[in-house]
DNA sequence: CTTGAGCGT
């Protein structure tokens, strides 16, 4: 099934940015699965946050130490650990 | 042709 592995919280993303950009910058951290930014329903825009998929737990906490709070398409990315899905 | 903390089709 897709959605294996383990997942980080990316906020304050610009609207303009896409799972593409996202993931190629996330890349440097570890091994990037799967790249979601949340779009409204309604409007088909982007909420402004997202989840980033890694392959391990070592590279998902890597990524919150070498990201979060980094400048990312003018903006101040916020990472963090994702809850599970229920 | 809009917005700005947060945990997802």
């Amino acid at each position: 099934m897709s959605s294996n592995g383990y997942s980080v919280f990316v906020g304050n993303l610009p609207y303009r940015a896409t799972e593409d950009d996202l993931g190629h910058y996330f890349s440097q951290a570890g091994n990037v699965n799967n790249v979601r930014i949340v779009y409204d329903r309604q409007t088909n825009r982007a909420k402004g946050f997202g989840f980033i998929e890694f392959s391990d737990e070592k590279s998902s906490q890597n990524a919150v130490n070498q990201l979060n709070g980094t400048e990312f398409q003018g903006r101040t990315l916020r990472v963090n650990l994702a809850n599970q899905r229920q």
